[in-house]
DNA sequence: TCATCCCCTTACTTTTTAGTAAGTGCATTA
DNA sequence: TAATGCACTTACTAAAAAGTAAGGGGATGA
């Protein structure tokens, strides 16, 4: 049987690969955040590929979305459990994309 | 000094998010190749890309590019001492894919 | 009464990425 | 003489991702 439909690296890099989704992630990461907080927190980011992007992430059950039924709407955005899987992984990726910086701008002679 | 252009995990997104960098990634961990070997082993890449995303690795430094003066032309590509810093990253990346994609098509309904 | 707040969605445009098809150069082979 | 092999490049087209701007809905505060 035959489920797996990519690389599972292409599988991951498609999970995370949005402009904006290690951002999110990464101020998910420290504790949850209503839509409006995420806005201030990533100041370049459009309500547009906001929303997209934390559609995305629920979709693949990264993130959680709480409503709470009141006006004005509340909506909080939490990593999941599962999301939190993610979060060794995303480490073991800075620390090499860190030395990849540090090679490419303080060391161009090298 | 601020050197740093964009957040880490987002660097090496980039350096390995074309849509065929892994798989030829994956072919040169087991041993250096040529174009003609590349084409062959990743049946639906175009030459143009393929072309493009070795370039890509070796202006990153993750690929190395050696020509030998003969007609026809021979040249082999293999991952560079740098290159094989990547190997475990992507060990890591992958075994969280595998397992978003057995989640994602092997148990649907959890 | 009007603006404000919150959490979005929609329509449209621009930019980026990828795909398609053809061409290059020179030696060897048929 | 013509086709083949290798390692590409170029011009053009299509598809995907991102950006821009505007709107919506209903309570609350000025």
């Amino acid at each position: 049987m035959i489920h797996q439909r990519e690389c599972p690296v292409e599988t991951l890099i498609h999970v995370l690969g949005g402009k904006w989704k290690p951002m999110i992630l990464w101020h998910l990461i420290e504790s949850k955040k209503r839509f409006n907080d995420l806005e201030k927190l990533i100041p370049d980011v459009s309500q547009k590929m906001l929303s997209q992007h934390l559609r995305d992430l629920e979709r693949e059950g990264i993130v959680d979305r709480t409503v709470y039924p009141a006006i004005p709407p509340k909506v909080e955005y939490s990593l999941s459990e599962y999301g939190r899987t993610l979060i060794p992984v995303a480490e073991v990726m800075c620390v090499w994309g860190e030395n990849h910086n540090k090679r490419k701008y303080e060391e161009p002679a090298s």
